[in-house]
DNA sequence: TTATTATATTGCAATATTACGATTAATATT
DNA sequence: AATATTAATCGTAATATTGCAATATAATAA
């Protein structure tokens, strides 16, 4: 099928796995850390950093924009990306809150 | 092409997508969730739980213990998953440090 | 031995993803 | 206006993912 029957899980089960399925590609994870790492808008250069085709970067761009975690801003005619700070927050807390699920008893396997 | 270039990126850009993909799909966070909840061995009512065939559970608890966040043990005929807690703080530590790469400075736009 | 139970594997259909060349759209520059 | 620059979109090929029925395997129970 290749069709998930996002049906049968809670809102929060599906946002984690939309959320997580986004950063599962080193290319956004290497957008990403660029975008951190310049800390304020970077354009078409992440093209040249990265290392694929321009419509390849567009395409990673433009999920990562669905997914309101990063915002472009046109400016002439490039245009300027940036982390979505305050969604970024929500996803922080939201993975985090995963993560630490984790309870300090072991295993029993 | 559905091929992932990998060799352009960092190890741990490709390790941090790779652990990312894989929560990548509600099942799988599901099947973690509840494995935290039990924070024990569970075995074929992850089945009955979530609600997929199966197969499609068997495939999905493969995933899983290829990337080692789980573990899985052989007890009479069912097998027993649980978190590979070792694993996990790892898992855990690289994905807060990408999640905190996050500086405080505000983005241009 | 012959069920029975629990899980894994195989095979397959439907759909999604990745990557890029070609093209388009929008703005700048000359 | 004509041209250049930048990024988005379209189309497409190759591959991956999701889900399940059917089947196989493995361990126990009768």
């Amino acid at each position: 099928m290749g069709l998930t029957k996002s049906e049968i899980f809670t809102a929060e089960q599906n946002e984690l796995a939309k959320i997580a399925k986004a950063l599962g590609h080193p290319a956004r994870i290497a957008i990403l850390q660029h975008l951190f790492k310049m800390n304020s808008c970077v354009c078409g250069d992440l093209v040249e950093v990265i290392g694929l085709a321009q419509p390849t970067i567009s395409q990673h761009l433009k999920e990562l924009k669905n997914l309101n975690l990063i915002k472009g801003n046109i400016e002439g005619t490039s245009v300027c990306y940036c982390i979505n700070q305050e969604h970024w927050k929500k996803v922080k807390s939201l993975l985090n809150n995963f993560l630490d699920f984790n309870s300090n008893l072991d295993s029993c396997c």
